[in-house]
RNA sequence: GGUGGCGUAGCCAAGUGGUUAGGCAACGGUUUGCAAAACCGUCAUACGCGGGUUCGAAUCCCGCCGCCACCUCCA
């Protein structure tokens, strides 16, 4: 197997992942998280679904991952937010509703957010260790590490307290400021930027404790009020003397919260970093400075030269970071129609955007709806270090690409039917296929998470498996296969969604003894407004008309099983008015029906 | 202005010196009562433009053109 290969943005080459982990087991992944003040977009979700691949690809490489995905909700939400509810803005509308509490509204948005990352299946929040709260951090929880990390910058030199009672990280003590982003600030040019009344040393210094009345999330580092309790008690414990008596009340300045957060979740050093490509500069820029000055964790990473030899340690020792996420080759905007959340891609209706929903039934998605699976395939089909240009064309083509997988991976189970028999040999041709496939597919991953060419291989595949008459042992070993796929890329539904009806078994419903035997079947019965009649008529042998059926909305195998069966008999009796009824009920109820040589296929939607 | 990146067939998107990437769409065929799915075929001797290096260039070099993002809180 290949050797996982990724872009380090630090030495903008790429380099063979290698974990700290002595044992070359475990790695530790901190992912920038999104900020709840609004529902995220699905340029956010891009970058959160390259990071859920490469989490993914990692465990495929048989790695232990630990992924830290932090939620900024020390948001900047201020009275005016409060104030203006008149405005479009969903801040505004959401801040009216829960009321004037700004926890309350980072909560809400925090929510809405698990809620789109578990739909768009991210790792990080499935499973049962999903539910650890110390995978998803909020800052607002964190005020004590924060500010324990700020007075350690301060008593290092790294820091100084302003007139006002802020904190800043004075850039010019650290030379390697610059190096991650190649962004070499022109003193005298970023002077001409500044602002009059500035009480910055250096125009590139940056907040790490700011104060502004304004704010509704407000943390006096000398006073109990206010604060969560377990958080000061944790605060007096870091922090016995308290901070710096001149820090005023206030609020933590943006980059600090990520320091502090995978220090405290992932310790002194992370084997990786991920966020978009806006995060390069200036925020982990700065999260580089800051971890220098507080832990002493140095610049660069291993590659070349071990930590374990280094006194100082690499605070990151990958970063990986995705492009951006344009539309129509633009930057997404809400004045052109361009701005979609996750959520008004899956249900554009329940969003108010009935215009959206249109164009969406147009290319064919049922509802004017996006399934999860399809967006999460879209969002991932090309590669992270390209800018992806996404479209509503582009969904059309994702579904497509889904239902052909889909598919076969229905078939295939079907193929290898209930039974536990696992005997038989696959052949060698079909051992080939699946050994190659999933090389190729691999070896796709692990060049700096090739997703376009994984799918190639994913789609070669299933092309070759299409054009073969499998056995139940070879169809076990290629179903093997699709779920190795899915492993990373998470689109398949793995739910009994089909079944195959044989035409003898259509036949059956037709003899009256059998007919009466599977009565029992027939669960939803009690559905049908007139049962009693329906009852009489099964007991007389008597197949069922369909219209008799038709207020039937449920159903379970049993029930399509006789729906096939009133078709064939339609079909037989070529009255093809009343099959295409049934066949078209059917659908309508979420049931595609198909004709196979050896009898019928169906497959819920 | 500075930095980084992109331009590959109708669309999306790999490939970075030498044998078909792949997907989607469209069209034709096989199959079907009609469909669906699947298979076969076509679109496809494609690589922004102009030079150069080379036996050979989408790939390397030079020069243009077009587009995009970032440059203090937007993934």
């Amino acid at each position: 197997m290949s050797v996982l290969k990724l872009k380090n943005t630090y030495s903008k080459r790429l380099e063979v992942f290698q974990p700290l982990d002595p044992h070359g087991q475990r790695v530790t992944m901190y992912t920038c998280g999104p900020t709840v003040y609004n529902y995220v977009h699905i340029g956010n979700f891009r970058s959160f679904l390259f990071a859920d691949i490469l989490r993914r690809t990692l465990e495929r490489n048989g790695y232990e991952v630990r992924q830290v995905m932090n939620i900024t909700d020390v948001g900047h939400m201020t009275e005016d937010h409060l104030a203006d509810a008149g405005g479009e803005d969903k801040l505004a509308v959401a801040a009216r509703k829960l009321g004037s509490d700004p926890f309350k509204v980072a909560l809400h948005f925090e929510q809405a957010f698990a809620q789109d990352a578990r739909a768009l299946r991210l790792k990080v929040y499935q499973g049962g260790e999903a539910g650890d709260p110390a995978l998803h951090p909020r800052a607002t929880r964190h005020i004590p590490e924060m500010l324990h990390a700020i007075q350690k910058l301060l008593e290092q030199g790294f820091a100084y307290v302003v007139d006002s009672g802020e904190v800043y990280f004075e850039v010019g003590k650290f030379p390697e400021y610059g190096r991650l982003s190649g962004k070499v600030i022109d003193e005298l040019e970023a002077g001409a930027r500044v602002g009059v009344r500035d009480e910055k040393r250096d125009p590139r210094d940056f907040a790490l404790w700011k104060v502004d009345a304004k704010h509704l999330m407000q943390w006096d580092p000398h006073s109990e009020k206010g604060w969560d309790p377990q958080d000061w008690k944790r605060y007096r414990e870091l922090l016995p003397e308290g901070a710096d008596k001149r820090i005023r009340a206030g609020f933590p300045g943006w980059h600090i919260e990520c320091s502090a957060m995978s220090r405290a979740h992932l310790g002194h050093t992370i084997d990786i970093h991920t966020g978009g490509e806006d995060n390069i500069f200036p925020h982990h820029e700065c999260e580089i400075a800051q971890s220098y000055g507080a832990y002493r964790t140095c610049v660069h990473g291993p590659h070349g030269a071990p930590d374990e030899g280094s006194q100082r340690k690499t605070f990151a020792r990958y970063w990986v970071h995705g492009r951006f996420l344009l539309v129509n080759n633009r930057k997404m905007s809400k004045r052109d129609g361009t701005f979609f959340t996750v959520k008004d891609l899956l249900d554009p209706r329940r969003e108010g955007r009935a215009e959206l929903a249109a164009e969406l039934e147009k290319l064919g998605f049922a509802g004017g709806r996006v399934p999860a699976s399809v967006l999460r395939f879209a969002l991932i089909a090309n590669q992270y270090t390209q800018p992806m240009n996404f479209s509503l064309e582009s969904l059309a083509a994702a579904r497509a690409g889904v239902e052909r997988i889909q598919t076969r991976y229905d078939r295939l189970r079907e193929a290898v039917g209930d039974s536990a028999d696992t005997s038989g040999v696959a052949s060698d041709r079909v051992l080939e296929l699946v050994n190659r496939a999933e090389t190729e597919f691999d070896d796709a991953l692990n060049d700096n998470l090739n997703t376009p060419n994984a799918l190639a291989a994913v789609f070669k595949a299933v092309g070759e498996l299409n054009s073969m008459e499998l056995g139940p042992a070879e169809a076990r070993e290629a179903l093997r296969l699709m779920e190795a796929f899915d492993e990373v890329l998470d689109v398949l539904d793995r739910t009994e969604r089909s079944g195959v009806v044989t035409r003898e078994q259509a036949q059956a419903w037709l003899d009256p003894q059998t007919l009466r035997a599977k009565a029992d079947l027939l669960k939803h019965w009690a559905e049908a407004p007139d049962r009693e009649a329906l009852w009489e008529r099964i007991e007389a042998g008597q197949l069922p008309a369909f219209e008799e059926l038709a207020p039937v909305e449920s159903l379970d195998a049993a029930m399509i099983e006789l729906f096939v069966a009133i078709r064939q008999n339609a079909r037989k009796a070529r009255d093809f008015k009343l099959a295409d009824a049934v066949r078209d009920d059917l659908k309508r109820r979420g049931v595609n029906l198909e004709d196979t040589p050896q009898g019928f296929r169906w497959v819920r939607a």
